[in-house]
DNA sequence: GCCAACGTTGGC
DNA sequence: GCCAACGTTGGC
């Protein structure tokens, strides 16, 4: 079991549209980064644990869990020349990019912001707080996910 | 809305 | 294979 961090714009995805079908598998669709491609299709499993990142929002930060329900398969909106998401030179035979299926685990009862995971000096090997980093999909290890699971047990004094 | 960072594209 | 131009991400 591996832990992960996911991006995502909560207008389009939030840990509370996670929350209001918890027992539902959300496709995550739409990775266009090679790099978060072959994180997905590579080593993300069934089981796996996701940090929720709201990003592109005020403040952005992490809002939660979720767990992998389905590992990597052909991401479907490369082929809906409707879809934003859309890939001209992607063909069925051999789809360039894929999509997992996450499903509610938690929510925190305090949102961790963007501001605050950068103040705690262990995380900063993590992209996320790295200056100019985009990975939308990225590992975060036992050691970031602990030390970020014990800041949402901290009360909001700081 | 700005713009830094950085990934991708395409001419050569 | 280089690299300038361009497009996108995402915090601010």
């Amino acid at each position: 079991m591996a832990y992960w961090l996911f991006k995502t714009e909560p207008d389009e995805l939030s840990i509370d549209d996670l929350a209001a079908e918890p027992q539902r598998s959300f496709l995550w669709d739409g990775v266009r980064n090679y790099q978060a491609r072959n994180f997905l299709r590579d080593q993300v499993q069934l089981g796996d644990k996701v940090f929720i990142y709201h990003s592109s929002c005020t403040p952005p930060g992490i809002a939660g869990i979720a767990s992998i329900s389905r590992a990597a398969y052909p991401d479907p909106s490369q082929f809906k020349p409707d879809s934003p998401y859309f890939d001209a030179k992607s063909v069925p035979q051999t789809p360039r990019w894929v999509a997992v299926d996450v499903k509610f685990e938690q929510k925190f009862a305090r949102f961790l912001t963007l501001d605050k995971l950068k103040k705690i000096g262990t995380l900063d090997q993590m992209p996320l707080v790295r200056k100019g980093n985009r990975l939308s999909v990225m590992p975060v290890t036992e050691q970031e996910w602990r030390t970020i699971l014990s800041l949402t047990a901290l009360s909001n004094q700081d």
